[in-house]
DNA sequence: ATATAAACCGGACCGTAGTCCGTTTAGAAC
DNA sequence: GTTCTAAACGGACTACGGTCCGGTTTATAT
């Protein structure tokens, strides 16, 4: 099988690319085992970029240039799940993917997000951090975007679809989610069904 | 006239209050000026804590001690339009305050949210940076949240309004509108109608 | 006027994200 | 193997939000 990379959170090779020194490699490879463990042993939120420099046995400017920003490592680490869940509502098996009609397809949206949320949620808020433009413009941020517009416009909604999938989006949003099941305790099956309640209203007579 | 303050941002009396010190009344003043000069004169987004201290002719803990934080700050600069905004929809005119039926106070009331955030976006964004229970849980948040759950109870949406109720309020969050508005340059109206549009196709039929 | 306690003050200090730049090293060319 | 250069390295440095604590000021009681 193989395997395409949707939009890379984090395109490695820039197309004309000089293809990355040894060294650069075994250090990056250091690097994100490093991350792993750290965020395996004492969550996202609590480490640092110094811990990590430290922990790879490297230095603090090698971890800054690999990644740009504590956001950008979060990316980086989040990358495999993301092109996994992109492949799955662009190629996958309906009603997440192609094949099924568009509320159907709105409701598995939602509910995979959750599902996602649930698992990578920390992850994704410490990817969006600190600055609107990573929280918003994102590659992988538009292409939801993107998605959600092209089902609405599938279902009938003509009247400015892009802001209406910008509202759904945040609906969807990580952070919000993830608030309001670890500070407010509720269910993600409560979620999913306010969602599924939501999209159901806004498609109806369309 | 007596101007009641429904939910102060920041309760200045905590009611057993052994009324401020005169040193202290006099920094805040000179803090809050202080405040308000920078703010004009280079923008929310460039003033630091030390800027201001050193502009008030004041120390640095006095800063933090007054607002607990860079967001306390912005939250008490907002506090006058904040109450103002409360104001007009308890106990102002309709559409916005009660008489009007409830889709039409919804659509008012996002309304009257896309201006405040035309004219406050900045501070508001920044009351609310770092910190996601600032962003969702300070006193005014769930003050809004609360009224669009009420109305959409009164409107007969009776399937999880509280929920709804939050995403609506995603729809309405203020870095998401001001990403919208400065970024991507849409029309605050473009923003109104879309609002209009999404509530009133989530009460049709209730 | 004086004593006393509580509130307040200031600025040194800390942790963390992010930058800078002199030094090292991989790898290509010869 | 030697030389050369661009890329990568590392860690000192900066900026900023936030904390701490010894000294000072205010208000009150006597």
């Amino acid at each position: 099988m193989f395997f395409v990379s949707l939009i890379p959170i984090r395109p490695e090779l820039p197309l004309g690319a000089p293809s990355e020194r040894s060294d650069a490699a075994r250090n990056r490879e250091r690097l994100l085992q490093a991350a792993r463990e750290l965020v395996a042993e004492h969550g996202v939120d609590a480490i640092t970029m110094d811990m990590l420099a430290c922990r790879a046995d490297v230095g603090k400017g090698t971890v800054f240039r690999r990644f740009g920003s504590r956001a950008g490592l979060m990316m980086t680490l989040l990358s495999d799940a993301e092109a996994d869940f992109q492949r799955q509502f662009i190629f996958g098996p309906p009603p997440l993917g192609p094949g099924a009609p568009p509320l159907e397809r709105l409701i598995a949206f939602g509910e995979a997000r959750i599902k996602y949320v649930e698992e990578y949620g920390e992850l994704a808020r410490a990817a969006a951090e600190h600055s609107p433009q990573n929280r918003h413009d994102a590659p992988p941020v538009v292409l939801w975007h993107r998605h959600l517009e092209m089902l609405l416009r599938e279902a009938g909604l003509d009247r400015d679809p892009w802001l209406l999938a910008l509202s759904l989006g945040a609906t969807l949003d990580p952070e919000r989610m993830l608030h309001s099941l670890r500070i407010h305790g509720v269910a993600p099956e409560r979620l999913a069904e306010s969602w599924r309640e939501l999209v159901t209203r806004l498609l109806k007579d369309c």
